[in-house]
RNA sequence: GGUCAAUUAGCUCAGUUGGUUAGAGCGCACGAUUCACAUUCGUGAGGUCGCUGGUUCAAGUCCAGCAUUGACCACCA
């Protein structure tokens, strides 16, 4: 073999990294990634765009990030190539209790807590160390050769983004969609928050079942602690054993002295449970908050006797200040006692629900709160986004999980919005406090630091209100409280505390297709609303996927996006679910420094389904290893063959042309309806097993003509470049310094014809 | 208790609207190779497509039931 000059294709091996930094570059100089630079044909091909999921500003990718970034930037390619004005738009979430618990981690290994800090300065600390961090996630994308329209990366906490979070939810206001009420929240006493019911994970354990004497009854009780916030006891109306009860007062034998109780008559209480007699504690349980609300008449209000700090309070006498499960032990035993306690079932099982962030138990707890109606009859955010799916505008692609969906916009409750953090987009509200002072809780930090709280009326005794404003860290404001809906503080003479609860991060990302495109380039919402496809992980369908259908519904009366591709998610190659404990996970970033992005990218979406699980190991990133070599020797091959001149008088092959545009048009077709991992499939084995052992063959014998030979290249690389962008793009390279092909850059040529 | 999904070669998985001898990668056996590529090539072994019925000229694909696995939801005092 003789050799015209040196050039890096002689090298009988692909080496990604020696290329893949130089054609970033190149891509990104070219200004292809944008959508500005291209021009939409009056042609058949609609403006494609897609919202990138914005991962977590400060985290790291994982691997779950390559599969997205690899099916997104494939259909981006292909649609690019294609001739549609085509849009990938960017940017990061500033994860709201995500980032916020692991700032406060980082606290408590320097030895202190959100509570040294006031709110401004707790603030101000997370957005340095996000924007320490938020590089990284970019630059990863990046590397995975993500073709993003990094011109319009746009970040959760953005100002423009920030002011129309907030508009909407002064729009939601004016609707009558918004309210604030007193309900049981799902409290995370550990995280200092309440989240919505989609955060809540539900563990099943074994926990004993207590059965003690109450009055006349005997009844059965996980939860004896919370007797000291007893206001009833019910029966099933039904239940002939107690009918007689019902409607009667009885006395309980307490603790310290006996209380009496009205006994009531509801539904909810299973006759076949324990003994068929309940205790009501309607403020730490979502069933008896129920019965409260049906049965306020007869019983007194609600009496909270666990705080939010998740220890016992002054209303539990000799047990205020412990812990709830420490309490529990201490009132069993006491009971046991005073023989008050019947006997403990230990087998019993049942569900817990813990907080989906720290694991700990979700104590319900009473909070006046901020809440959207979802299913308010005359406006029904839920019933808008039933319709758009059952009529198809909306489809999802992943393995029945439109049903799942629908199920839960069947069910959805009121959308609890606030959150006790500073990390995030304030709730534009604020409280007229004159005359509440004393249902005005507040805490602070004094001028020398000491964090100090009780009600308003308490502290000003000691304070100024410019000295409590100053230094505020939380105002809970009671439900009688007025307050006014505003971005601004409100004029008047009126004294006025501001919310200091935030939006849940579901809200603002809930509004990301809107909110991306409305405060981008000037008409990018008129091109490109509703998207093309949302793409993501299914774990967060319901999270984000069906807040952005309520929102965006809201917003502008259509939904958000044609299509929902979800992907699976990534596990070992034994299918095992990765995990930090197993020792089984895969850093994308180490498999592309081994083998480069191409490769990765081509084994996580070849032959993947959407929603269904994928699973993946060295083997698979091995085979993809291989298949990029296959692909620059055969190069090589096409290249030395012209160069040397040789097969010059092959003879064309009939067949050839006709099933090159054969699998052409299946490609095109199979990515065109989302089948991206059937498309690379094919791809595979028709360059492979066709391309290389068969047409390479028949030209190496004179069945085949040259041109033909670099026509089915050049056919492939087009072919393969939404999967394997950087190879394709180098060996296109080569091709033009031979001018074997015109255009400059294989991300800007058009798409093959079939 | 309800819903959804999965069950195809030793392993991990494809198989779009039902249509000839069911595919890939890895693994296995045997062989080849100065000729693009040993990150290669050729040949081969290996599957009653979970089970039982049904619809159809035709079923891995559609229907019903069952089994196993996984996920989601509901109840739980």
């Amino acid at each position: 073999m003789h050799v015209v000059r040196y050039n890096p294709l002689m090298d009988t091996r692909y080496t990604p990294h020696s290329y893949e930094n130089d054609i970033y570059k190149k891509w990104e100089e070219s200004g292809a990634f944008s959508a500005d630079s291209q021009v939409q044909t009056m042609g058949e091909h609609q403006p494609f765009c897609i919202i990138m999921p914005p991962p977590n500003a400060n985290d790291p990718l994982h691997i779950g990030h390559a599969m997205g970034v690899a099916v997104q930037d494939a259909l981006i390619r292909f649609h690019r190539m294609r001739g549609s004005k085509t849009l990938w738009l960017p940017g990061t979430d500033h994860a709201g209790i995500e980032t916020q618990y692991v700032f406060e981690k980082k606290l408590r290994k320097q030895g202190k807590s959100r509570f040294n800090f006031d709110r401004d300065t707790l603030y101000s600390m997370i957005a340095e160390y996000v924007d320490e961090n938020s590089q990284v996630a970019i630059s990863q994308m990046k590397r995975l050769g993500a073709s993003a329209d990094w011109d319009r990366f746009t970040f959760t906490l953005d100002e423009d983004v920030v002011t129309f979070v907030k508009d909407t939810f002064l729009k939601l206001h004016d609707d009558g969609l918004v309210y604030r009420d007193e309900k049981l929240v799902n409290y995370c006493t550990k995280c200092g928050t309440s989240y919505s019911e989609l955060e809540v994970v539900y563990k099943e354990q074994q926990t004993p079942l207590y059965y003690l004497q109450y009055g006349p009854f005997e009844l059965a009780t996980t939860r004896p602690e919370t007797k000291f916030g007893d206001t009833a006891v019910a029966v099933h109306p039904d239940d002939r054993r107690y009918q007689h009860y019902v409607g009667n007062t009885i006395t309980v034998e307490g603790i310290s002295s006996p209380f009496e109780l009205t006994v009531i008559a509801d539904e909810f209480v299973d006759p076949e449970f324990g003994t068929g007699v309940v205790k009501i504690t309607p403020a730490h349980d979502h069933n008896d908050f129920a019965v409260w609300q049906r049965h306020k008449d007869a019983m007194p209000a609600l009496k909270q006797v666990i705080g939010f700090d998740g220890k016992l309070n002054e209303l539990a006498g000799e047990f205020a200040g412990l812990p709830v499960v420490e309490a529990r032990q201490k009132v069993v035993a006491v009971l046991r006692e005073k023989g008050l306690l019947v006997k403990v079932d230990d087998t019993y099982q049942n569900r817990v629900a813990t907080c989906y962030r720290c694991s700990r138990v979700i104590e319900p707890l009473p909070l006046t709160q901020f809440f959207i109606s979802v299913n308010k009859k005359d406006n029904s955010l839920a019933h808008t986004a039933l319709k758009s799916l059952s009529a198809g505008q909306t489809k999802i692609l992943g393995a029945g999980r439109e049903k799942i969906l629908k199920h839960w916009l069947e069910n959805l409750q009121d959308w609890n919005i606030s959150r006790q953090i500073v990390w995030g987009i304030s709730i534009p509200v604020w409280y007229q406090v004159d005359g509440y002072e004393s249902s005005v809780h507040v805490g602070f930090l004094t001028k020398d630091g000491v964090y100090t709280r009780g009600t308003l009326e308490e502290l000003l005794t000691q304070f100024s209100i410019d000295e409590v404003v100053a230094g505020v860290q939380s105002v809970q404001a009671e439900n009688t409280v007025p307050y006014v809906v505003s971005l601004e503080k409100p004029n008047g003479g009126g004294m006025y505390l501001a919310e200091t609860d935030t939006f849940d991060t579901w809200f603002s990302s809930g509004q990301w297709p809107v909110v991306t495109l409305k405060t981008g380039k000037s008409d990018d919402f008129e091109t490109f609303y509703p998207t093309s496809v949302m793409e993501t992980a299914y774990d967060i369908l319901t999270f984000w996927v069906m807040r952005m259908m309520l929102l965006g519904e809201y917003l502008t009366g259509r939904s958000p996006f044609s299509n929902v591709y979800l992907h699976g998610l990534v596990r070992d190659e034994k299918g095992k679910k990765m995990s930090k404990s197993k020792g089984n996970v895969i850093n994308p970033l180490e498999i592309i420094d081994k083998y480069g992005a191409d490769v990765l990218r081509m084994s996580l979406v070849i032959r993947s389904t959407p929603g269904q699980d994928r699973s993946v190991g060295e083997p698979d990133f091995k085979a993809a290893r291989n298949l990029t070599n296959k692909l620059w020797n055969a190069a090589r091959f096409v290249m030395l063959q012209i160069e040397n001149n040789e097969g010059g008088d092959n003879t064309p092959h009939s067949e050839f042309d006709v099933k090159l545009t054969e699998v052409v048009r299946s490609i095109t077709s199979h990515i065109d309806e989302l089948r991206l991992g059937l498309a690379a499939d094919e791809l595979y084995n028709s360059f492979w097993h066709w391309y290389c052992d068969e047409c390479i063959e028949q030209h190496k014998k004179g069945s085949l003509s040259t041109d033909q030979l670099l026509t089915g290249l050049t056919t492939f690389l087009i072919l393969f470049h939404p999967f394997m962008p950087y190879i394709t793009e180098v060996i296109w390279q080569e091709l033009r310094e031979r001018s074997l092909v015109k255009t400059n850059l294989l991300i800007s040529t058009p798409w093959a014809n079939s």
